[in-house]
RNA sequence: GCUCCCAUCGUCUAGUGGUCCAGGACGCCGCCCUCUCACGGCGGAAACAGGGGUUCGACUCCCCUUGGGAGUACCA
């Protein structure tokens, strides 16, 4: 048989890092498998479930590459079925109806805490007269009240819940609607999932369901539970420890293939290997190597895969964003002035992230408009002016532009006034792009080529040296 | 409170009774390379939560404590 498994996010928010390494790792097993990844939108709860939300999952799962298989899914349109599932148990005493209201429950529930036990319905309806039908009530599902149910989880190993500390759960809302737990299972066994791999804050929720596949006759899917993601202080990932999106990382500059392989090992290893493409992923993933610890959002190591395929990074393939970019830096017109793909290429492996590539490059297209203070105190002192207007000389009367011709001309400038390179190099570069940073100065003096060079050097030397 | 899960460097992790005075990676520190920033190279500091067992021998098995986390809804 095939394995199936699915990912099945709830449309109330955005994609998050953690839902994303759910998705990841339940598609990397389908691949591993030669199975399919399917998708199932979770809109049961019609008051908080919006179509954006639904928009926002599909496109980050689409950009981190996770394509699915099928058509997606919504929960909300399996009405029927979760109905007519109910009925069955209804039908087979497995279910009963409940009329109590919200105070008795309350209530129930306050007595029981007091007394230091945990909240949970006693059951008290399973043998009250009925109520009359037309009357708002909850179905609720006839839970065995003695036993054990084992989880054979393929992440935690064998986990076992005491019957007794599970209640009768309700079915069917007083509005008719199926609960979670209910569509789930009759979802899950409708889609034909083999392996339901989802988040460690569904491992309660696993003996309940386990009951419900058995009560309906269903065939049961294997379990692996994800642990959770973490903020860096070991908390629940939230706003407050900065992105939890995946779309907020697409703005920032991370590449997708950085986000997969970093996601991927946040909680799963293949021995001291830290690069993984997706091909590797897909052959070396296994489920049950997914460790039992939840891990801690690192941004810095991310930043650091991100670099890493940044660099990898062809410039071609990268200049469509960062034409992007630099457009909403004000860069409309990146095709008058130098090669894009060739700054691309110079700043690549200076940069962590699009963002930061995109920002280097302005000043290709953008001549300054203002000068690092700290830079000009430190490097254009008055003794750098003769240096700097020496090479004005000479580079305008350069045989060839190249960043080789360039090199030799600032070396040999910088022998003869016996000074080290950086004396000159620096002043340029700040002359030339605004502050103290910058790719190679030769190659950025060839790619900015000899006219603007010059201008921009004519220019700073207007604004910024001190009349005599 | 109750139920369940987890516990190796700051972080992600390797490790499945002896090969571990615990390996890799990110980060950090130092040195080298160098026109800046990066990249790269070399080196360094840095961990088995605590206590009991089991065993000839425990990071590895069991128990307890402590510490984290999840669940405890007519949310999913």
């Amino acid at each position: 048989m095939s394995i199936r498994t699915r990912f099945a996010p709830s449309p109330t928010g955005m994609l998050h890092i953690g839902g994303a390494r759910t998705a990841l790792f339940s598609w990397l097993h389908a691949r591993h498998h030669g199975g399919q990844f399917l998708l199932r939108i979770e809109d049961t709860d019609r008051e908080r479930s919006t179509e954006e939300a639904t928009r926002v999952i599909l496109d980050g799962l689409q950009w981190l590459g996770l394509d699915w298989d099928e058509d997606v899914v919504f929960q909300s349109r399996n009405r029927e079925a979760h109905v007519a599932a109910v009925e069955k148990l209804l039908a087979e005493g497995k279910a009963y109806r409940c009329w109590c209201s919200k105070e008795e429950l309350d209530a129930m529930r306050a007595e029981q805490r007091a007394a230091g036990r945990k909240p949970m319905y006693d059951g008290r309806c399973r043998h009250r007269d009925a109520g009359p039908l037309d009357a708002p009530h909850v179905i609720r599902f006839r839970s065995p009240d003695a036993g054990q149910t084992v989880v054979r989880d393929m992440v935690l190993g064998d986990v076992v819940f005491d019957n007794r500390e599970l209640d009768d759960l309700i079915l069917m809302r007083s509005d008719g609607s199926p609960t979670y737990n209910l569509a789930v299972v009759v979802d899950d066994a409708a889609m034909g999932i083999t392996h339901v791999i989802r988040g460690a804050d569904h491992l309660n929720n696993t003996p309940r369901q386990m009951q419900l596949y058995e009560a309906l006759g269903l065939p049961m899917p294997s379990f692996a539970h994800i642990p959770l993601i973490h903020g860096p202080d070991g908390a629940k990932m939230s706003k407050r420890h900065g992105a939890v999106a995946v779309t907020e990382y697409r703005e920032a500059g991370y590449l997708p293939d950085a986000m997969v392989n970093y996601l991927a090992r946040l909680g799963w290893s293949h021995g001291d290997q830290e690069v993984f493409s997706r091909q590797e992923l897909i052959e070396l993933f296994d489920v049950r190597d997914v460790g039992k610890t939840a891990a801690r959002f690192d941004q810095d190591k991310l930043d650091w895969l991100n670099a890493h395929y940044l660099r990898a990074a062809s410039p071609e393939a990268l200049a469509d964003d960062v034409r992007a970019r630099l457009a909403a830096l004000g860069v409309t017109d990146t095709e008058s002035g130098p090669d894009l793909v060739r700054a691309i290429a110079l700043l690549q492996e200076r940069s962590r992230n699009l963002a930061e590539l995109a920002s280097g490059a302005r000043f290709f297209y953008a001549a300054p408009d203002e000068y690092d203070d700290k830079a000009v105190r430190k490097h254009l002192k008055a003794s750098a002016w003769p240096l700097v207007e020496d090479f004005a000389r000479e580079a305008a009367a350069l045989e060839d532009w190249t960043a080789e011709a360039i090199h030799v001309l600032i070396s040999g400038l910088c022998e003869r006034h016996g000074v080290k390179m950086g004396r000159l190099a620096q002043p340029i570069r700040i002359l030339v792009s605004g502050g103290p940073v910058s790719p190679p100065i030769d190659a950025t003096l060839a790619l900015l080529g000899r006219e603007e060079t010059l201008r921009r050097i004519r220019r700073g030397i207007e604004a910024l040296k001190p009349a005599v």
